[in-house]
Formats: structure tokens, C-alpha cells, sequence
DNA sequence: TAATTATCATAGTAAATTACTAGGAATTGG
DNA sequence: CCAATTCCTAGTAATTTACTATGATAATTA
């Protein structure tokens, strides 16, 4: 189960994308648009800031913007920024968690498959595509 | 992340479907070969028995017993029974978990797509191909 | 410069979940 | 009967989750 963390920075970067006509957009109006408390949102926020996913603007009129094209992130860079990996078991995970087991472990290999199904189908959705069903839902897609 | 629950299923049935001549197989052998405590597999199988993928002999020289050929179960079937759905989200459980935002949710088909892909792969491997990995490893395969 | 509006950083916390352990009752074979 | 086994229910320490709270820092605007 993926946590709010990941759920909500995915939501956040779609209003981010979504909302900015170039302008910082604050996290106060993602609050409102998303219904998330601000306070929970910073936290999600700055994971986001930290990667380089987003730039922040600090002051009076500040707020965040992407630091690239939409089309550019993939929804697995942004749940994984906020999430952690999406390794299904311990023992996939790169910072050697050695397994005692992992030369006469069958399932390794099930696992792995588990892992590579998950990640290329989170890193075959871009930030744009999510974009784009985004506005639609609220109506603003003229492309139709 | 999968907990041990479900991982020790799969296992579980693996070694019951490996060692298994037709006597059924005591928790205390799969114990000694899985390295997993007797009490808390007694939890997971009982889960199995439940949902009736094992069939367990009570009393002297009990054990249990898969209740169909291993290539009848899929290793979501065994996952899914002792880990509960791999639903990313809460909204996609089947129980009725109204999300009030699922009008204008962008990320939801997102989601659904996440599950799919998750379900598809874990029911494409059943545990007859997991038995033959376990087999391989252990030099049990004469077939090669 | 002072007020306002933001981000930034750290800490706290209640509730739930995880990964077990423990004790003992029920059942069966020898 | 006795030993081996499953079955059933509780308990629990540690971790994680999903927040809330407080206040510092920075930049804009009046």
C-alpha cells in the first residue's frame, strides 16, 4: 500500500503542474485545492525540494515551481522521491540488506519480477499525462 | 512493501508443495528448513487452511496437505489470501470505501493501472513454477 | 523599517500495524 | 495413557503512519 506521502506528492506536482502560469504557486492554495493541511504538505514538499523536483521561492508571493518540463518527470521519480523504493521485500533494496538466505532463496527471482512490473509501469506515466487528466476533470481542456 | 505474512505463505507453500510424497508435512519440518518460528507460522497457515488451500491433519503425524495440484495456484492466490488485497490505495478495495474525491480524481486510473499490473503479474506465476525453482535450488531436479 | 506572507526545520504524538511470543485446549496415532 | 501435532486467543515491544505544533528564517510590500 502506497502511503499519503507518495499520494499526496503525486497530487501536489499534478497541482503544481496543473495551476502555475509561471508563477510560485503556495502551498496554501494546494491545501485548499487538495484538501490536505499545509502543515502535512511542507513535509511533503521539501522531500520534493530536496531531490530538485521542485524549486522553492521563499517570502511574500512565494511558493513552488516545477524545475522542468511535466513530461519530463515520471510518476515513479515523484513516489519514489516521497515513498522510498517500491522494492516489495528487504532484500531488493540496494543498500546491501544482505539476506542470509539469498543463495538458496526461490522466490528472489518472483520478487524481482514483482519489482520490475511495478516500476515500469510507474515510470511509464509522466507528470504530463496525469496533467492532462487533470484538466479535464476540473474542464479546462480546450484540446477537445 | 509485502509483510512477512504473506512472504512466509508463499514459502510455506512452496516447501509444503517440495517435500510433500503424499504424508502431510508438519509445521515443525518447515520450521527447521524455513527458518521461521512454529508459533507464528501457525498463523499464517491457518489463514490457508481457512480459505481452504491447505488441508490440515490435526493429532500424531498431522501436518498439512495442498488441496489442489500445485499449477492450480497462482502466487497472488497464496499473497493476496494472507496479506489482504495489493490494492496501492484504500479507494480501490471492493468494500465500500467511498473516497469523497472520486468525481474529480485524477489519479485514480493512475491507481487502477498500478493494481492491474500488480494482480496480473503476481497471478502469472503459479506455485508449480515456484515448486521447480525451490527443486532446482535444492538439486533436487532431475529433469535437467 | 515594520508588517505580512511564505518557506524551513524540528519535535511531539495518538493510533495503527508488524512481527512476533506465550499458554493452553483439542485431536489423533501408537 | 502419552507424545506429537494442530487450533485458538492474548499479549507485546518496536516501528510506522499521519498527522499537529511551535517557532525560526526569508523576502516582499506598504
Amino acid at each position: 500500500m502506497i502511503s499519503t506521502k507518495g499520494r499526496y506528492a503525486l497530487r501536489l506536482m499534478i497541482d503544481i503542474a496543473s495551476y502555475s502560469d509561471g508563477a510560485p504557486i503556495a502551498l496554501k492554495d494546494v491545501s485548499s485545492r487538495q484538501d490536505i493541511s499545509i502543515k502535512y504538505l511542507e513535509q511533503v514538499v521539501s522531500l520534493l525540494v530536496k531531490r530538485g523536483y521542485l524549486i522553492s521561492v521563499r517570502g511574500n508571493n512565494g511558493g513552488y515551481l516545477l524545475s522542468k518540463d511535466p513530461k519530463e518527470y515520471t510518476a515513479g521519480d515523484i513516489i519514489r522521491c516521497c515513498e522510498g523504493t517500491l522494492a516489495p521485500v528487504a532484500c531488493l533494496q540496494t543498500d546491501c540488506n544482505v539476506c542470509p538466505r539469498k543463495d538458496i532463496c526461490s522466490t528472489i527471482d518472483f520478487w524481482k519480477g514483482f519489482y520490475d512490473v511495478v516500476n515500469n509501469y510507474v515510470d511509464s506515466i509522466t507528470l504530463e499525462d496525469l496533467k492532462n487528466k487533470e484538466l479535464i476533470k476540473i474542464g479546462n481542456d480546450y484540446s477537445i
